[in-house]
DNA sequence: CGAACGTCGTAC
DNA sequence: GACGTACGACGTTCGT
């Protein structure tokens, strides 16, 4: 790769400010402090920066007072009127963003702006490096002579080389100031010669070469413009004075220590604050001073049997080697393998390719030599295999006939135990927290969403490189992450005991999917297209005008503005709200929030879930295959996309009818098993709160020996709405809700929320203990744990925002309930998994919610399975409260559940 | 015209 | 501001 000369910008700070404050919108923060100039500025910056990554830049403003020119001549920019008070208000604020940014701000009195970017271009020119002076100004096309040297109009993009400026002047850069002199500048009040302009200046100097000649042959000119040469004659050295720049201005600093100028992000960001440019205001994240590697990369094509032998050969020697494979799509039951890259060391890799197909694509390996040489190479060196995200290769490498059955590591889950906050686990995001590294991403090679190809189209060069760097960033990661993980046995064992086995468990469900009654959702969708029509019709005639029931911004102007309702309730971004609470509590009232709440459930059941579910439906299975999230959620529970299986509507009728359309294969039954009030267990067992335990050891129903307590009566006295209120109040508590909260929830007074809560807390005081030394062991550690030894940082838990470190505080006590059930249920799925075996055709798991599994078995062994389910779940681990499992059976989820 | 954000609503 | 963890549809705004 050749070495690219280091890059440095001049901006010229002040001709763009004034340029943008005539150009902006006038714009004002809250206060009234005028914005728009320093926005547009600031704008430009980040774009030419995002532009031009590794460059230097140095901001020169235009320093107060007279300077050398005014001495020359006093009437210099006499005709100038004043800085208006709204530019001059703009000046410091761009100047901080500027030396925030890391881009230092010069100003020298006694000079302007232009002599010194003058200066500093002739500088950097003879270190050595390419000079881009960012400014609207023709004084400094002068200065492009220097072929290091250019000039850009960053607002536009153009730029000036020699070139560039002789097509756009008619002279060459350095009869620039020859020309200007001639011309003269209106707005610096240089008056120029009389009727000469650009195109006379221009033919003159092409003639005569510079001022000097023409001057020399002064008598030959003829007509009006001759006469008022010859007058001007005197004139002309002043001019030229005048704009010559100064090229040996006393800068005091150095260069080499302007250049070593870095983003203060923090400060930008306040400033940005300050200014109310929200869109900008990045969330702080960590500038690691990681030591970085030296990218070495040796990438190499693979395309003959003799170096594929090679590399088979290398993984028999190695210690660890990583994987990765590129396939035609992202479903795993059906994508081809178009290459498969290898990494042994760090910083060396080599890609296979096997199904490119592309014009005078060359001769590749046939997926068969590569399965015979290399596939037997990496099941006998399986041990030693890593990978990222292996969820998605194991079963890509099983179907395309290498065997896999174990393997020594997979990065994404050794970060996601290690810390499940602090990065995503993406390899991409990964490269850059660990390694200070930017990795070609993805979209980079195949085009955005928009215009993708497939991985098969991408040249086999691109692709060794994507492919190789892939493998090779993994091995990297993997050395790293397996360093850290060393002194730490517990999350060894957590990831050899769940995550890994875990990830084999889901192969598996997702594999299976889940059959769905796909006309029944189709009829069911078109009903509630005609009722959802139906309503939006009621709504338009109360409304008196047809508006989109789906947007919040037009059911405000309608609502509030056209209706004038009272505003009971903002969104955080100050809008009126229009949210199921808030249009609940106006219903009481009107009638038209209610018909929008009717219309919304039944829009949101169409779109989300009739319609969706039928759109995702595997053209060649039928079923509903779900991707499982291992490592996203910061507590450890799995989430689900693609679609979503973990919100399917349950608490209404209508909800609980797109759970009817999930359904077994004929013969077969679904059953769902679900563990019932898994996480007040965990609280019973991780406070040893005595009256929580006893109300479990004794197999009550926990609400209401809840509302017995704080309302103190006896269990057979509780009623339904007793039994309510505790309810909210027991999860409630799993959240961290305060009175506040209570309060909405229950629609009761404040102070009767508090009663409530104090007296809870009052009988159950193992529980308040555990809320406090939870709290108190966050602070202490920055994490807390749950039962598997699985740990949950709260990095905000000290945080000078007390709303943050509220939240934070909420999050810690949730953190070991949420995350301990997770623990839970995975260790039973792998336990049942076990059990169930592979390619069993009697019985398989489809699905998981949290806290429920669905199973779909073969009609004559429901019975034997649900026994068996409910035992393995029971008993995934040991309490000091029982844990219980539900488990039915039915022809659908709805029925099963 | 696509990406990013805001609002809303569903589950456990 | 006030209840933890998710995903996704839709509308709007932003930036190229």
């Amino acid at each position: 790769m050749e070495t690219q000369l280091k890059k440095i910008f001049l901006i010229d700070g002040s001709s763009y400010l004034y340029r943008a404050f005539h150009a902006m919108p006038p714009l004002t923060t809250s206060k009234g402090l005028p914005t728009g100039a320093v926005k547009g500025v600031t704008n430009m910056l980040r774009n030419l920066r995002k532009e031009n990554p590794d460059s230097y830049y140095l901001a020169i403003f235009d320093a107060k007072g007279k300077n050398f020119r005014h001495t020359i001549y006093p009437d210099y920019k006499a005709n100038r009127p004043p800085m208006p008070m709204e530019l001059r208000e703009q000046l410091s604020p761009l100047k901080e963003i500027c030396n925030a940014m890391g881009m230092p701000v010069i100003e020298v009195p006694g000079v302007e702006a232009d002599d010194v970017i003058a200066t500093l271009a002739i500088e950097g020119s003879n270190k050595g490096m390419s000079v881009v002076i960012s400014s609207l100004d023709k004084d400094l096309m002068q200065l492009v002579k220097d072929p290091m040297v250019k000039m850009m109009n960053t607002m536009n993009k153009q730029i000036y080389n020699e070139a560039g400026v002789e097509k756009k002047f008619g002279v060459k850069p350095d009869q620039i100031i020859d020309y200007l002199a001639l011309v003269g500048d209106s707005s610096d009040n240089i008056p120029g010669v009389s009727k000469v302009g650009p195109k006379t200046a221009a033919k003159w100097l092409n003639e005569f070469n510079n001022i000097e000649g023409i001057v020399k042959n002064a008598e030959s000119f003829i007509g009006v413009v001759g006469n008022n040469l010859r007058d001007s004659i005197q004139d002309l050295d002043r001019n030229i004075e005048l704009v010559r720049l100064k090229k040996d201005v006393d800068i005091k600093v150095t260069l080499e220590e302007l250049l070593n100028a870095e983003e203060n992000t923090e400060e930008l960001n306040k400033l940005f604050v300050s200014l109310e440019f929200n869109t900008w205001i990045q969330s702080p994240k960590k500038t690691k001073e990681e030591p970085g590697f030296v990218a070495k990369k040796e990438y190499q094509t693979i395309l003959t049997k003799k170096d594929l032998q090679v590399w088979a050969n290398k993984l028999n020697k190695a210690q660890t080697f990583a994987i990765d494979t590129e396939t035609s799509s992202l479903d795993t039951m059906t994508a081809n393998l178009i290459g498969i890259s290898l990494a042994c060391d760090e910083g060396e890799g080599c890609y296979i390719p096997i199904a490119h197909s592309y014009d005078k694509v060359p001769q590749q390996l046939d997926l068969d030599d590569v399965v015979k040489v290399l596939g037997k190479s990496i099941s006998n060196n399986e041990s030693k295999l890593v990978g990222q995200n292996l969820k998605f290769d194991l079963p890509i490498l099983r179907r395309h006939g290498i065997k896999v059955d174990k393997f020594l590591g997979d990065t994404m889950l050794m970060s996601y135990v290690l810390n499940s906050t602090a990065t995503r686990h993406g390899l991409d995001r990964m490269a850059l927290h660990y390694l200070n590294y930017k990795t070609m991403k993805y979209e980079e090679i195949v085009g955005t969403a928009s215009k993708q190809i497939n991985f098969s189209q991408v040249k086999i060069p691109v692709a060794t490189f994507y492919a190789s760097e892939d493998a090779d960033i993994t091995l990297r990661l993997f050395n790293l992450l397996n360093d850290r993980l060393k002194t730490e046995k517990q999350l060894i064992h957590l990831l050899k005991t769940i995550e890994y086995p875990m990830l084999e468990s889901l192969i598996k469900v997702e594999t299976n999917g889940a059959k769905i009654d796909a006309k029944m959702l189709a009829e069911y969708s078109k009903e509630l297209g005609l009722k959802a029509a139906e309503l939006s019709r009621k709504a338009f005639k109360m409304a008196g005008e047809e508006f989109n029931m789906d947007s919040p911004k037009q059911l405000v102007e309608v609502l509030y503005n056209k209706l004038e309702l009272p505003i009971l309730k903002k969104t955080p971004k100050g809008q009126p709200s229009t949210n199921e609470d808030t249009l609940q509590r106006l219903a009481e009232e009107y009638e038209l929030p209610k018909i929008i709440i009717e219309y919304r459930t039944l829009a949101k059941l169409k779109s989300t879930y009739t319609d969706s579910l039928i759109n995702i439906q595997h053209p060649e299975t039928n079923r509903i295959h779900t991707s499982y999230q291992q490592a996203v959620t910061s507590t450890g529970r799995l989430s689900s996309t693609e679609p979503n299986l973990q919100n399917i509507p349950i608490k209404t009728p209508e909800g609980r009818k797109i759970r009817e359309a999930f359904i077994p294969e004929k013969g077969n039954v679904l059953i769902s098993a679900d563990y019932s009030q898994i996480e007040l267990r965990i609280m019973a067992h991780l406070s040893g709160d005595k009256n929580l335990t006893e109300a479990f050891k004794n197999n009550l129903d926990v609400h209401s020996a809840t509302a017995s307590e704080i309302f103190g009566i006896s269990l057979d006295e509780v009623s339904q709405d007793h039994r309510r209120s505790a309810k909210v109040i027991n999860f409630g508590l799993i959240y961290g809700m305060s009175a506040f909260g209570l309060t909405r929830q229950l629609g009761i007074p404040r102070h009767e929320a508090q009663d409530y809560l104090d007296t809870y807390f009052e009988k159950y005081t193992g529980v308040r203990k555990y809320m406090v030394s939870t709290k108190e062991l966050a602070k202490k550690n920055l994490y807390v744990e749950t039962i598997l030894g699985r740990r949950l940082h709260v990095a905000e838990i000290n945080a000078s925002n007390g709303l943050r470190r509220q939240a934070a505080e909420r999050a810690a006590i949730n953190a070991p309930l949420q995350g301990s059930a997770a623990d839970i249920i995975k260790k039973a799925m792998i336990d049942i998994d076990n059990w169930i075996g592979d390619d069993n055709t009697d019985i398989r798991m489809i699905m998981q919610v949290h806290d429920e599994l669905v199973f779909e078995v073969k009609k004559d062994y429901a019975i034997e399975a649900l026994e068996k389910i409910t035992t393995f779940m029971e008993k995934a681990v040991k309490l000091s409260v029982p844990l219980t499992v539900d488990a039915h059976q039915g022809s659908n989820w709805n029925e099963a559940h």
